[in-house]
Order: structure tokens, then sequence, then C-alpha cells
DNA sequence: GTCTATACATGGATAGAC
DNA sequence: GTCTATCCATGTATAGAC
């Protein structure tokens, strides 16, 4: 791996544990190992470099929620697996947790990727439950656009309670209620 | 209001806007009026105002939750008027965003009145819903403690949601969708 | 490409005068 | 109680040598 790339997973494993905020040049070169003058040759600045480790999280974390949503099965045996995949539940949401940040949301470019990426899955979501609904494996009276938002907002809202608590717990009972809930709606009418 | 009210208050402000790391002492002075030895008069440093800050905005919360759970009317009632009540939404919640501050987390006593809170706010709804169940409002497949970390984690995750798409649109889905889920556990059995 | 030196602002706090 | 002066570390970046 070379220094630019080293320098990119730093950052990205920087904004994740401490946001951009709290993440310092310095902090940067140290994880990365690599010196002052090496940062500010391969990039222009702590934006720059936040820029390319953001873009980057954000294309991992959309391939591999399509890769879920895409597989065989049903609407809901999708949406389960991906609720259900391993996670670094305690250390939140990469994208997420950016949401937070006041320089992130203050920077345009910054911000961007955050909003997309969560656009993007709550839509992606929406068409599976569409998709199940029109197979008649979900009820008719299912609203698909506002089910995948309260579904994106509980795996979110599930970090936050699981980061307060220092416990995976209420993570894992936020999943397990809305499946239960999700589970109601099963067949048609 | 005197001044160590208003530094308080400051902070307070400041914690929700911006948190604990992205918060200054110059700048809770300034938003305060107060002087730098002022301020240091007052409080130890920043962790002593923002535990005052903090340990304020908790009570707060708490007292606000509980006025709408112990209204009358039925369970489903009672958490539809919580999750419909007048909110920042673009600002998110001053309580559940510290979650995502490393210092805060780092300091055992800033981080304790955060996971009271919101382990309240749980226990709260879950005992709120498991009373609905018992009076046949809600079906007895329903239960409890996963559903209220549901419903906390979609009011938490909305936040994001709306903050990630600068918009409340997805806050007011999330919210539809849980409601809509939990309409179809009307009913006992 | 990488290193060291340098720069200047801000963060966070203490000291002592009033 | 509040003000000003002072302090030292860190944040963020530039300059120029190698």
């Amino acid at each position: 791996m070379d220094t630019a790339e080293r320098l990119i997973e730093s950052t990205r494993a920087l904004l994740w544990e401490r946001g951009y905020t709290g993440t310092s040049p310095k902090a940067i070169q140290q994880r990365a190992g690599a010196g002052q003058g090496s940062m500010y040759h391969h990039f222009t600045g702590k934006p720059d470099l936040a820029l390319a480790a953001i873009r980057r999280t954000a294309r991992e974390m959309r391939a591999k929620a399509e890769e879920l949503f895409s597989a065989p099965g049903t609407a809901v045996e999708r949406v389960t697996a991906y609720l259900h995949r391993e996670r670094d539940v305690l250390k939140g949401c990469p994208i997420g947790r950016l949401t937070q940040d006041p320089e992130i949301m203050a920077d345009a470019e910054l911000r961007a990727p955050v909003g997309e990426t969560l656009d993007w899955l709550r839509e992606r979501l929406a068409k599976l439950l569409a998709e199940g609904r029109g197979r008649g494996e979900l009820s008719a009276a299912l609203d698909p656009a506002r089910t995948a938002a309260t579904i994106v907002a509980t795996l979110q809202g599930g970090y936050v309670l699981a980061r307060a608590a220092g416990s995976v717990e209420p993570f894992d009972q936020a999943i397990a209620g809305v499946l239960g809930l999700l589970a109601a709606h099963a067949g048609p009418r």
C-alpha cells in the first residue's frame, strides 16, 4: 500500500472513530506512518483527504448493501439478511455519524456523499419492499417509502442507543422489534 | 439571568449545535457575554460546565416526555402524541448527538446522563406499551421492550436521515412508517 | 516524494490586578 | 466576581532543503 493509500485508510478509520472535527492532520499522519510534507504533497489539506476517505466509505457501504438487496429470496428475507449482517455496532455507522459533525455539515462537498448514500439506501429499500408487495409477500396496506425510512432510521438510531448504553443490546432489540412489526404485514390484502 | 446561568445556557446551545469537541471555552464565553475569568470563577473548566449543561438538558427531555406518556388516552395515542410533538428536527436530539462525540464517550461522568436518559426512555415506553397490551389495545404478540427500542431508534435515526438529506421529509416518513407498522398490531390476540 | 523548520491561530487554562 | 495578561500545547498549513 503506497503512502497516499495509507493516508486515505488512516483518515477513514479516524473519521469513523472521532469524526472530522475530532481528527487532526497530525493524527492522520501518525496512523499512516507518513510525515507532514508527505501528506501535503499528496493532498491539498484535511478537507481534500477527508473527501477521498468519505467517498470511498460511501461506495463500500453501498456495494455491501446492494449485494444483500439483490440476493435471492423474498423481500422480507432480504431485509432481514441486511439487518442481521455483521456490524461493528458500538462503532456506529461511518456515514451516519458524519451528520453530527458541524464542519461536515457546513461544507457542501463533504456533505454530499453522506446525503446521497442515505438517500440511495432508503430508495433502494423502498423499491425492494414495493416489489415484495407486488408479489403478494407483503400487505397492500404497507407503504414502501415510509417503511423503508423506518428501517434505515431503526438502524441508525439503533447505533445511537447501543453507544449510549455501551452495549449492543438495544440495537439488537430495535432490529428485532422492527422485524416483528414487519412480520404482521406478511401476506397481501 | 445571572452569569453562571447564562454560561450553562450558552453551553447547552453549543453542545446541541456543535457537540463537545467542536465547542471551545471562548465560544461559550462569547455567546454568554461573559469573560474568561468569569467562566473559570464559576466552573472548574469545560468538562464541569458541560456536565451541568448535559444534566439540565437530560432532565428537561425526560420531563417533556413523561408529560406526554402520562397523559390520558390509549397507549398508541400517547406514543403517537409523543412522536408527533413539535421538534427541531434538523438540529437533531441534543442528547442523542452526544453519543457521536469522542470526548463525551471517553469521560464516564459526561457519558452517564446520556446513557441514563435513553435507557429511561426505552423502559418508560416499554411500560406504556405493556400496559396497552394488558388492556387489549395492542396484540399479545407485540414485544414491549423490543418495540420500545424500535420506536426510540426510529426517532434517533430519523434525525440522522433528516440532517443527511437537509430536509425533515425522511424524519416524517420514518415516524409515519413506524406508526403504520404499529397500527397493524391493534387489537388483542 | 519526503523531511525539517517555521508560522500563526486557536484551545484550554492559570495568575494576579481590580 | 470580573478583567487582562500570560502560558504552553495543538491545529493547520507553508517553505525550502534533500
